[in-house]
Formats: structure tokens, C-alpha cells, sequence
DNA sequence: TTGAAACATGAGTCAACATTCAGGTTCCGA
DNA sequence: TCGGAACCTGAATGTTGACTCATGTTTCAA
């Protein structure tokens, strides 16, 4: 956990010294690892404090249940998603091409955060305020850059609300399917045939000089 | 619950008699409201055994242990998913047309069985093996249809496992979104919509003469 | 009519944690 | 060098709920 946003942690400010901030961190990671490969219900607190190595009692100093360190999870992942997405697409030249390297951006950092992207999906059912809080911020600037991009004519007018939901679900199941179940296909070319899809969609493509059949 | 596989339900064969029968299905249908609106962990086998109306020790005369009506019930849900599609599907015209059906009858579905599709979902944490199961055999069907819609010249050529994850992606976040968390919204509009960027994309459209750009 | 297979029951067993608490230990400014 | 703030600890508590089992009741073929 590089960073956690405070507002979830304990009572009310953060650790106030530097052994503290080492603590959380270490129980923040350890959660997120255990979480990860066992499943909320299935990870025991002691199991936790075991592999942060920390006593049990040492965990409620810092979060007062096992819900709350949950929670701050599914936050950090979002925060860390967000920043990977925009840092990705940053300088991309056109929103085409911004949702072929966002696809891209997203698949490679499922592969190396596996664990708190189970997080994220696992928190539908054990936190399911913070499962659509992640996408709702998630689908706002979303919805913001396709508005934009419509506007100036790289992409087509369209329902953006139900565009957004539609990508955001196509690159969930990509991630699952090539990230997490089977993270030996190539990620260069799923994102090449996906971003083909998303942007082109199925229809048979016309010919070059415009001849479609009626 | 009105087809129950058999295969799921416990040591060999089903009930031998009609009053068996009866309790089989009770327990299944109450299973599954159960687990729908409360959640897996949540739900205590006495609350099913009380709504079935039966009494606690009678679950077990039917199931080895609560993950097996959980299973019994994902593989329930994928049989009437797949039914209620193929219904939907059979006398579209193409399959442009036939994916316009399939995400409209699923969204429609996903409304009328909220409950189970919430199952469906939770499987991915509680029973890992049908949640691949549900999806590997959709897949599969998926991908045919693909195929030979592009034989056929009606969709372009593409590499179908991707394009069939990321439209089983599609659809199940637009079931989340405005089937279960917001069943207001016209199915109609949003399967227009829907269906609208799968088959052409988010890519802005040629002018009538076929002049772009460049 | 009868006996055995099928079905029904719910009190009791038992293991698994989440959370608490009373009592340490370490750190640091004054 | 002292006092208190911050931090650490793990045994004990209490709850919860899946599953068992010994004992009925119902059904139905012979």
C-alpha cells in the first residue's frame, strides 16, 4: 500500500509517528495479499497479523473491524487504477487511440495487482457501497472524455452513460478472463482486438470504395 | 426454481416421490431468494429452512452443505439464462439484429430474476468452478454464433474469444447497472444504445459520400 | 394390512473467528 | 531522567451458525 487516503484509517487522523505509518503500512499490504488469495470471509484476522507480523491486538489500534481495512482497500485500488489509466492515455493523440493504450494500461495493471483487483470485484458483496463508489467515479470521467471527444468530432454521438458502462464491463471481463485466469495470452494483441471492437464494433467493414450491398 | 439439474442435488438421484419432489423445489426457490437478497455469508440455512417451510433438518435430506444449493442454483440460472437467450435470438433475420435481441431479452431477464443473478455473480467468490462453468458455456456457444456470422460476411473477422468476453462484459455491466441497481431506465433505449456501439463502434461515421478525412 | 423405504425434524454439538481488554513497551519532548 | 503519548500484545470472551443424529411420520408396493 504506497498510499492510503487517510479518510478510512482508524478513528480519526493517522499514526502520528514513523514506526506508525511502517505498522499500517505492513497491515495494509498483508491484508490486501490475504484478501486477495483467500477471499474476505475466508481470511482470518490472525491470519493477517501473522503475515504483517504484528500481534492480533495490534490490528484494532489501527482500523476498528475487519470491514473497515476492506474498505480502505477497495479506495487505495481505485486511486491507484485511476492514476495508472490517466498516466497511460496521457498523451495519447486522439481518444481513439486514448481507449486502445487505456485497454492496454488496464489489462497490464490487472496482471500485476491480481490482488486487490479481486478485492475490488469481492467488495459487490462485502462492501458494496465502496464496489459503486469505484465505478461511479470511475464512470464520471469516463463519461467526461467521451462528451469531449464527441464534441470535437473523434467519436460519434452516442447514449455516453451506457457507452461507459458498456467499456467499463468489456475491459472488467477482459481483465478477469486475460489478467487474472490466464495471464500468458498476449496482452498486445487482446487489447489490440478489443480496442478493434470497441472502436469499429461488428459490423462487417465496407469496401474500399464504399460499395455495401442494397 | 422450475428446472433443477439433478446432476447438483444430493448423493445420486433426485426425490423419489411427488411430496419429495415438492420439498426439493420449495427449498431451491427459497435458496435462492435467500441468497439473492441477503448474500451468501449472510444467509443462515434456518432462514431458507423457514421460508421453505420446512423444518432445518430437512435441508440436509436434500443437500450435502450450503455450497451445494448455491451450485445447483448457478447451474439453474445458466440453464434459463441460455434458454431465455436462444428464445430471444432464434428468428432474428442476422446477427446484427441477433445481438440487438440478445442484450434487450438480457437485460429484461437480469430485471425479473434479480435475485438470481446476484447469485450468479457472488459464485466468482463462493464457487469458483460453476461461476467459470457459467461463463466457459456461454463462451463457447458465443463464439460459434461469431464464427459463423462471419463466414456468412454479417460481422466482420476479428479474434471472437476477445470479442466475445468483452461483449459478455458489456452486457452483464449494463444488467448491474440498469437492470438491477436501476430498474427504471427504458430497456429499450439502453439496448438501442447498447447494441448501437457493439456493432459500430465508438468510431465517428463516414458521410453519406463517403468522404473522410485525409 | 404391513413393513420398509423415503421423508421430516429440531435440539444439541462443535469449531471458528471477530472483537475486547488489561496490562505492557517504546519513543520523545521538556 | 521523567512522564505521558503512542504503540503493542495475546489470552479470554461471546456469538454465530453449519452440520449431526436419534427419533418420528408418511408413503406405497406387495
Amino acid at each position: 500500500m504506497s498510499q492510503h487516503s487517510g479518510s478510512e484509517v482508524a478513528e480519526k487522523t493517522g499514526p502520528k509517528t514513523e514506526r506508525g505509518r511502517r505498522t499500517l503500512r505492513k497491515l495494509l499490504d498483508a491484508a490486501g495479499e490475504e484478501f486477495g488469495a483467500r477471499g474476505y470471509h475466508e481470511t482470518a484476522i490472525s491470519s493477517i497479523t501473522q503475515r504483517a507480523g504484528v500481534g492480533l491486538g495490534t490490528f484494532y489500534v489501527y482500523f476498528k473491524s475487519k470491514e473497515e481495512v476492506f474498505r480502505a482497500l477497495v479506495a487505495d485500488m481505485g486511486a491507484r487504477t485511476r492514476h495508472a489509466l490517466s498516466e497511460s492515455v496521457k498523451d495519447a493523440p486522439n481518444r481513439l487511440e486514448a481507449e486502445r493504450l487505456g485497454i492496454r494500461a488496464y489489462l497490464e495493471f490487472v496482471r500485476t495487482h491480481k490482488s486487490l483487483y479481486r478485492v475490488v470485484m469481492e467488495a459487490q458483496f462485502v462492501a458494496p457501497e465502496s464496489y459503486a463508489e469505484y465505478y461511479r467515479v470511475f464512470a464520471e470521467a469516463y463519461r467526461q472524455g467521451l462528451a469531449q471527444a464527441a464534441k470535437r468530432g473523434e467519436i460519434s454521438e452516442g447514449n455516453d452513460d451506457v457507452r461507459v458502462w458498456a467499456l467499463m464491463g468489456a475491459s472488467t471481463f477482459l481483465g478477469l478472463r486475460y489478467g487474472v485466469w490466464d495471464d500468458d495470452a498476449d496482452v498486445g494483441a487482446v487489447s489490440q482486438a478489443a480496442s478493434d471492437l470497441m472502436i469499429n464494433g461488428l459490423a462487417p467493414r465496407p469496401k474500399k470504395n464504399g460499395d455495401v450491398s442494397s
